[in-house]
DNA sequence: CATGAATGAGAGTTCATTCAT
DNA sequence: GATGAATGAACTCTCATTCAT
């Protein structure tokens, strides 16, 4: 605040061009950092689990030494948030390109976007497991640890925001709103209880495969809307 | 009262299959004593937590010092999963007493014994929620740590037994032994995704409420029945 | 508790003098350890001050690892505590000789005793600087931390039993009990300010002797008693 | 807003002694930033007591990075020992002030000045016990660290300074030199005894209050001077 | 069987200080 | 002169586990 009180006392007639830049530059470097930091976490948390993603052990993978972080994030869970939100954000990505890239006709029907999006949202977690434990991981202990509810506020609105193309193609489809938000939660529900029954293997104990069953709940899906 | 109840008991009484009585009594007694730490371990667990479940509190709860409990448990590990394999004891009982409780009958229909079965299993994990964290903890981080093959088997075994009554009732409903499988599963599935939602706090995200959407599962699985 | 419950479940008849030497010899052992702990405690706050007298600098004098402390301690601020009211009790004791020591008779007047008593006091600050850190250790940020209140008033009424024998002595020279007390408390105070004065070097400043003007009070408590 | 001023005024004036001047103007800038930083660091110091009062801190609140401190202060004692030096300077004014302000005329009699005198050297300490701590920090643990043999002489001798007008009114009220700073370096440290215990609650123990026996000893002094 | 002392590794975090820019 | 990234060492404390007794 000071700062930029000091910076800002000079004559200023125009925005100074220079000094933006130079801020830009010095954010885009703060950035860069906390993704490479977030990349250390990342792998680190991919191999090891969450336990074994210690402060440390992010820290030697970047290249830092532990203190280092700090300059970076305020604690070990700011960087669980973080990387959770971005993980959020790929799968936002993926569930809106799906519906995009599978049907290249702006004709798709409400039907096949509404399969398409959906799949999307499965094949993300299936293919990417840990990143159905880092969804549930600040909820482990039951409640919510270290995170503020601004964060947590944050990160549920990029969940619904990746969810919306669902519950967008259920209104398409003829559903009401409210119709339409139920079950886009009860497919929600249903693709995650498939992808943990899969990822933990109970699944195999009954000797049924998740995406089968998923593809099956979504043929009933549509089915009811005829 | 262990301790004196086994030097008491000492003097033999038979001379002949002493040997096997011996045995017999001192296995009980071992069974005895690790349910007695188990009892500590789930109380510890129920108010603290996994986290806060250390050995340490456990062998204090259970009045032991933490080397004890090695002598009935080779790790923390194991403790976690013989307390799964109650849990899924108690899961199993509840279960199978929600048909027999709720409709006296014999005559009840095959409808009603399904419902009440699957109602069962949801209630179980939706009032002990932090059954549902055990069941998930083993597999959580990372892939089952602590848990041999056979124990592994045993846990699933039970399990499959408390998800059979289910099955069942839908055979008995005219499925095919495999469609009774996979609706079987799919609704566990269901059950579990719509749990983890409901525990996490992200149904509220969706205005929605998980025994609302569980029953509405159910209607749909009747439906198709007839 | 609930050890001694089953230990206390056998016959039971006499106290069991055997189980009773074993539990005395083992709360010796451990308090012979809590000792040598202390002991390393003291040299290293001796040697390096409170700052450099770390849980891992006393381990390591101790021949512990830092972790094996805590068997015996809860925290590190217990140690500082246990330090100072060993100190205190050093001090009481010393204050309590002082009187039978210096006047072998018990007709020692009650103004010898007073002076021999202030005296002892001040010379065992004197005598051991780092006494007087510890003791205001705790209060330095100007507020207790880390002292339970109930600690706090067992190390208070440790002081306070060591500067009873002055206050007696003032009684017996005629005071009432409340001048007494005033009295007491202002020969505390001035002697805690020249042994600081005396300790941080200011003393010097005024070329004068802590010693020298702590009896210079003393002659003129006993003038004004007459 | 320093940096700007500096800036602007960079247009020389003169040609010729320029260099002096740049030089005087340069050091009065060091000046005043070594000041804003006391400011800050007292502040924080004020607020947080020492152990809150870390550089870090110090340079958040003086809008610099921790780094810049560096180039007005050798190191974090040596801002300590400045604020020390500084809270020197307003117990002088202090106790200077007391006499003038409180007995307008110059007929005040040297009693009450002893008395004004000693009253506001004790008032300040009593009101602001943030700078007792100061005063005594750099002696607290261990021998003074980070000051240098000079700088204990200058702080020293700003003590003495403050002290000066106790002494002064000791010699008018007829004692000879070497009693009068035999007499002063008594009160001080009774006043430095009855602060400490007072500001550590130590005096709360006897139920006593530090002001009321201060004035008792004053009363003493003046007593024993008719 | 049980004790309980001890290990050893590790956790997250904070700090004064340095130094290339 | 000032930045701010980074160091490196330190901090207290907790844990599952081992093992001589």
């Amino acid at each position: 605040m000071e700062k930029s009180t000091r910076k800002a006392s000079r004559p200023a007639v125009a925005p100074e061009p220079a000094d933006d830049r130079r801020k830009m530059r010095e954010t885009a470097l703060v950035e860069a950092r906390r993704s490479l930091i977030l990349d250390a976490a990342r792998a680190a948390f991919f191999e090891l689990g969450l336990e074994g993603a210690s402060l440390r052990e992010i820290a030697k993978r970047a290249g830092y030494t532990p203190g280092a972080i700090y300059s970076y994030f305020t604690s070990r869970e700011e960087i669980y948030a973080a990387l959770l939100g971005e993980s959020l954000d790929r799968l936002k990505q993926q569930v809106d390109a799906a519906a995009t890239s599978e049907t290249a006709l702006a004709a798709a029907t409400a039907a096949a976007r509404l399969r398409a999006h959906a799949l999307a949202f499965f094949a993300f977690y299936r293919d990417n497991p840990r990143d159905l434990d880092l969804g549930f991981y600040l909820f482990n202990g039951t409640r919510p640890r270290g995170l503020t509810p601004d964060l947590n506020k944050q990160l549920n609105d990029r969940l619904k925001s990746a969810l919306l193309p669902i519950q967008e193609a259920l209104v398409a489809l003829g559903r009401t709103d409210t119709a339409a938000i139920t079950e886009t939660t009860a497919t929600f529900a249903h693709a995650v209880g498939l992808l943990i029954l899969n990822q933990t293997g109970r699944i195999r104990l009954f000797h049924q495969d998740a995406q089968a069953l998923f593809e099956r709940y979504l043929d009933g899906l549509a089915g009811r809307a005829a």
